[in-house]
DNA sequence: CGCTATGTTGATCCATATCAATAAGTGTGG
DNA sequence: CCACACTTATTGATATGGATCAACATAGCG
């Protein structure tokens, strides 16, 4: 693995208050890779060999049931994922493929576990890395059990807005079909969701989206920090 | 709060390996109560003054958004709740109200926080704490949205057997009222599933259940450890 | 230029919520 | 010990959010 890839790992908050000689045994067993869109990067109820840490792209956590699959969460740059199945050396709770062409770093979990027990800034940093994830899979399942589809789909606009440097009209990340997937519904009900948005002041075309009046979406989409906010 | 209290807090995984000095420090700011049914126990929004310890008895996290309420997880002894929060110095994500009489040791988040800091022990064993209420969240969520309300009645059913020793007809520890918020669906809609539940061997009569033939009952509802299983 | 994947629209179905009425407990004061 | 009030449980009728199925429209792309 490149010396610059050592150095922009090192900078993530997870990794940058620990001994150096406890950075350099981690990084010996870690690697790198650029995955396209759509790949299987693990599969629930398997060994958690591996925390992810996810560089750039995004990834949907998901999981399946009875011939049943659900998106429980979107990870976003810079995170971890699967940090609590690494930790407590369990099977991976949810699996997880690549929405858009990903790069992520890999990290032998035995390692993790060998060096959380030596290094306690590491300890610390991961203490809060987990209480974030922990929080934002608390956000998603409010966003999704609070809100109908419109409404989710209402606040994701305004958040990709925010992202966007709010823009009136801006870029949608992905392709309507799998933002269908990633807000929990199908791309017909999204279809129909864009159009009911109409009323409100979105304009949708092709993947380009615009907000004529964000005050007016606003109070149709009632956004809320302990819901919305990334940061919190 | 009388020594007989410290002992059972010290017993608890969370807090045997911390330093005694330590522990006794957190012990000076912390209280235990005991709290009857359906009592407001934190709001979300409110900053995260004390870590919560549920010592006997049972928890419901809920949220509400915009005149809509919904129940998150169920908190059941002995572990903490609003931990995130608390390491992380953010408002809680989700409301506390009591199920049933509860008894909660509350100790000032201020302490949790000083104290993770210095003893490398305690910020261990609240990692690991952490991590299981991590994926006992996402355990939640995914028996919410992979299983009907039927199917998550039968995995309910089948995992109070389990905790009432495996006998055939058993007590049913809540209200029917409360047994519904508890798994998602109205009171009149629990009623109509515990009917449909009858076909596959269950008898319900006032608050205690009976399962005929639990295998039947297994072939139904398909329990799975990556859902069900609480220790994992 | 057609082929295949994506997006839209309409019709219908399903799980669950909501509203309403009634029945069955549970508790309290006389 | 009973009458009354109040809460809980059940049952029925209806409404709703969203999925599913089917048809058709577009749009990249070899």
């Amino acid at each position: 693995m490149p010396d610059s890839v050592h150095e922009e790992i090192r900078k993530l908050h997870l990794f940058d208050a620990m001994a150096v000689e406890h950075f350099q045994t981690l990084m010996r067993g870690a690697f790198v890779q650029t995955f396209p869109p759509l790949v299987d990067l693990i599969t629930e109820g398997d060994p958690s060999d591996f925390l992810h840490v996810l560089i750039s792209g995004s990834v949907d956590l998901f999981s399946a049931w009875n011939d049943r699959e659900t998106s429980l969460a979107t990870v976003r740059p810079v995170s971890t994922f699967i940090l609590a199945a690494t930790i407590r050396d369990q099977p991976y709770l949810m699996s997880a493929r690549t929405l858009e062409k990903s790069r992520i770093a890999l990290i032998p979990s035995a390692e993790i576990r060998r060096i959380f027990d030596a290094d306690s800034d590491f300890a610390r940093a991961i203490v809060t890395e987990l209480a974030l994830c922990y929080r934002s899979v608390v956000k998603a399942q409010k966003n999704l059990k609070l809100r109908t589809s419109s409404e989710r789909l209402a606040n994701y606009l305004l958040r990709a807005q925010a992202r966007a440097g709010g823009q009136a009209e801006f870029e949608l990340g992905f392709e309507k079909r799998r933002l269908a997937s990633v807000l929990g519904m199908t791309p017909e009900h999204l279809s129909r969701a864009f159009k009911g948005l109409q009323p409100h002041g979105v304009v949708a075309t092709a993947m380009r989206v615009g907000i004529a009046e964000p005050d007016k979406l606003k109070r149709f989409a009632r956004p809320n920090p302990l819901i919305d906010d990334p940061k919190t």
